[in-house]
DNA sequence: CTGCATCCTTAATGATACTG
DNA sequence: CAGTATCATTAAGGATGCAG
């Protein structure tokens, strides 16, 4: 066929690699903090509190490598290098976001069911 | 204020904690994999094709506590346990097939852009 | 069949020091 | 400032055996 048949419930299909780089919670705060137009290296670790500087660069050369984000260097003492989505990373911007906002709209409720759990458990449990 | 401002972009904000739990492969494939109805935990493992036991095991629980997913075991010999997505998993279909759907539809673009990344950069790369 | 417990391996993340 | 390199730590994942 034309058309290779991607499927991402199959465990060798390309397409999987692709899924679990996007399904990152790395991967998806910074597309959330590039939403909103372009940020410098230092911005965007800023934006993405708590995220240490190695792993925003490894994460950012593997976002460049997949043709979602752009990288440009400014020839510039102290350098400056700016980061934004390409139109493929803007097609992330949705999903993505949508993902964000679900985990602070319905927080409560997982806090809530959480509590529950524990109760008809035991209290000895997880984060 | 009555309304906590939740914010994944704060560290120490539980709703991250909540962004870092559904941004996640395995429970994508898993909610994708539920979209369709309920399935027991060796059809589930047979559908996220990959997939050990302990890790469905361990996301299943995760899961279930988060309120995402409930568990119906029948009292039988052998065994049988029905999982299913709740009224709050449900939500979380449209954002994460959005994502599968990503993956599969753009993979080809992404792989594109790697080639052209590896070119410009050196042979000697990553995954 | 389900799933927990255990052990082991690998990947992800963090801390620090250093360079253009 | 924006990285890279290195090391140390931690978390995720996989394999196996066993119990209900």
């Amino acid at each position: 066929m034309n058309v290779p048949a991607w499927n991402v419930m199959v465990a060798t299909c390309p397409s999987r690699t692709s899924l679990a780089k996007i399904a990152n919670k790395w991967t998806a705060m910074i597309v959330i903090a590039l939403s909103d137009g372009p940020l410098r290296f230092g911005e965007l670790r800023d934006a993405v509190a708590g995220i240490s500087g190695k792993v925003l660069a490894d994460t950012l050369r593997d976002l460049e490598r997949d043709g979602i984000v752009s990288r440009t260097a400014y020839d510039q003492m102290p350098p400056r290098v700016d980061y934004e989505l390409t139109p493929l990373g803007q097609t992330l911007r949705e999903p993505l976001t949508a993902l964000g906002r679900w985990a602070e709209q319905y927080i409560e409720e997982v806090l809530q069911a959480r509590d529950s759990y524990d109760d008809r458990t035991g209290p000895a449990a997880l984060g």
